[in-house]
DNA sequence: CTTGTGTCCTGTAGGC
DNA sequence: TGCCTACAGGACACAA
């Protein structure tokens, strides 16, 4: 579920509450939260480091930790984090972090897909290369119209598809691609490739503002609640949508009749208006 | 190398 | 109410 802004989001409310923590002792009730090293390994080798900064890269929440450590998340579908009192055990909580200030970060998890890595900072391991091949932020600086060009030319897969491939857009999920591209005036199932140059301008340019706004709202708290931020706090840019979620309903640009579609796309739903989007 | 499909796992919503 | 199926915002392995 969770993505960049969303991410970026718990990032920055997390910060405080962690910084300067150490962490005392780790728990961790499903093994196969653990992506590395093994669970046991990972409970042991967590435990006795502070916490000096958090960073994200894609949808990846970073916790670096002293001694050269990273306590690397990924929350995927269903993530959820929260800093807890001692005797509070969120639902469906897969692993615990006990910290030094008497509280705990949770990470709680229905799916068991999302995971949690220790590595050294210098050294990632192959089970996170995923994470060495990711693109550039779409929010940075080296995201450039140029950039965008480049990744998509010459693709015969459709636009959505690319958008959401971290190795080209990293922190990119289904809910900004889709708003993006309508925001950018853009079927979703069109080819990469041949989208004209001030096409791929306009959509590098969307692009970056709509997860500029989602991370201006705190993210997308959908009617499932399954997002939220780590107070409990719901996001609000759902607010703001204008196609995701919104199928069957009409286009929310003024004066236009059309109604939100839904197709299918590499098997995610994808929203689009098919009068705004050429 | 690129592209599309299936799978991981669990909870929930909707149909009957 | 109860059972069944389809689906879910992500990422990766794998086949063609």
């Amino acid at each position: 579920m969770p993505e960049l802004p969303e991410v970026e989001t718990i990032r920055r409310e997390l910060e405080p509450l962690l910084v300067g923590r150490r962490i005392d002792r780790v728990a961790v009730h499903r093994h196969d939260i653990v992506g590395f090293p093994d669970a046991d390994v990972f409970v042991r080798m967590a435990a006795g480091h502070t916490v000096t900064r958090l960073a994200r890269r894609g949808k990846y929440l970073i916790l670096e930790l002293d001694r050269e450590r990273d306590l690397v998340i990924h929350l995927r579908l269903s993530g959820h984090l929260e800093v807890v009192g001692p005797n509070v055990t969120p639902r469906y909580e897969r692993a615990r972090f006990a910290l030094s200030d008497g509280r705990a970060l949770s990470f709680a998890e229905p799916r068991v897909l999302g995971k949690v890595y220790l590595v050294m900072r210098s050294h990632y391991p192959a089970v996170l290369a995923g994470m060495q091949g990711m693109g550039q932020e779409p929010t940075g600086a080296g995201f450039t119209p140029r950039y965008l060009a480049d990744a998509l030319r010459g693709r015969r897969a459709s636009v959505k598809s690319l958008l959401l491939d971290q190795r080209i857009c990293c922190g990119v999920g289904n809910i900004y691609s889709d708003e993006a591209l309508f925001r950018a005036g853009i079927r979703p199932t069109r080819r990469a490739g041949r989208l004209s140059p001030v096409e791929v301008r306009r959509l590098a340019r969307e692009l970056r503002r709509v997860l500029d706004d989602g991370i201006r709202w705190c993210g997308t708290t959908m009617a499932d609640a399954r997002y939220v931020l780590p107070n409990g706090a719901r996001g609000r840019f759902q607010e703001r949508l204008r196609v995701f979620g919104r199928e069957g309903r009409h286009c929310r640009r003024p004066g236009c009749s059309g109604t939100v579609r839904r197709v299918k796309i590499g098997n995610r739903g994808t929203r689009f208006c098919p009068v705004c989007q050429k």
